[in-house]
DNA sequence: AATCGTTATGTAGATATTTACATATAGAAA
DNA sequence: TTTCTATATGTAAATATCTACATAACGATT
């Protein structure tokens, strides 16, 4: 969001960042991984979740692997062989922490509104 | 915030950041740089600043000028020589700046509250 | 048993970021 | 005019991150 044109703060926008941190102040997962684990969830694999974020499989393994191995449990069943090479799905409380998620970012997002509004009023001429 | 204990998610935080980016999705300035410039106007002087927050001059002096050069005015009046080697003093906007960051904060904290108390209801068991 | 595509993982190289160190300069006050 | 200390800035070294490339294993289906 940016002020009224001619404002000396136009073209300058108030943005945000939620994600969730273990005790020793690890970031373990935000947006990027909400993402791939989201899209894993539609997809049915991590290759597929991947190759639709434009992101290598290597790396999005290691997203996952990290974010699984912050938490402690798996967000993901992952099955391989077979003639398609295998797939991953979802745990249980991986599908709750994503639908938890989405339902956060829109209350943030409404937050988000109205706080910047009030901020760039204040802030501008 | 964390969830009750014993839960799945004990021990996991819901953590949020704010900045201020340009057009190009540079970020401008955010929390470390804001701490910064509102320890200028404390002290008095970058170097000041620059010590209470236990970061080297040369560092400080590097997050102020990137700050300063991204909004494409002053935040600081920079005065060098005299007796005391010199000061510095925050130009309007830059009250006016950090003055609105402040009270965003506490408008963002008092969102985070509610948000992530859903968050963790909706997440644990 | 041969195939196929996904999961699984190591590692070297490239990039980006941070930190450390060094040196110059201004200018009021003594 | 000497001194004192904050402002001002370059640069090399050290870290940290990201990227690219490689290779192995698995197992249902054919």
């Amino acid at each position: 969001m940016a002020g009224p044109k001619g404002s000396k703060y136009y073209d300058v926008f108030l943005k945000f960042k939620v994600w969730l941190e273990n005790t020793e102040g690890e970031s373990i997962l935000g947006n990027g991984k909400f993402e791939l684990i989201d899209y894993i969830d539609q997809l049915g694999s991590l290759k597929a979740a991947a190759d639709k974020l434009g992101i290598s499989y290597r790396k999005a393994w290691g997203m996952l692997k990290d974010a699984e191995e912050k938490l402690g449990f798996c967000l993901t069943e992952k099955h391989r062989g077979g003639q398609h090479g295998g797939n991953s799905v979802l745990t249980t409380e991986g599908k709750e922490l994503i639908e938890a998620y989405k339902e956060l970012l829109v209350e943030f997002d409404e937050a988000i509104y109205q706080i910047t509004k009030k901020f760039f009023n204040k802030v501008n001429k």
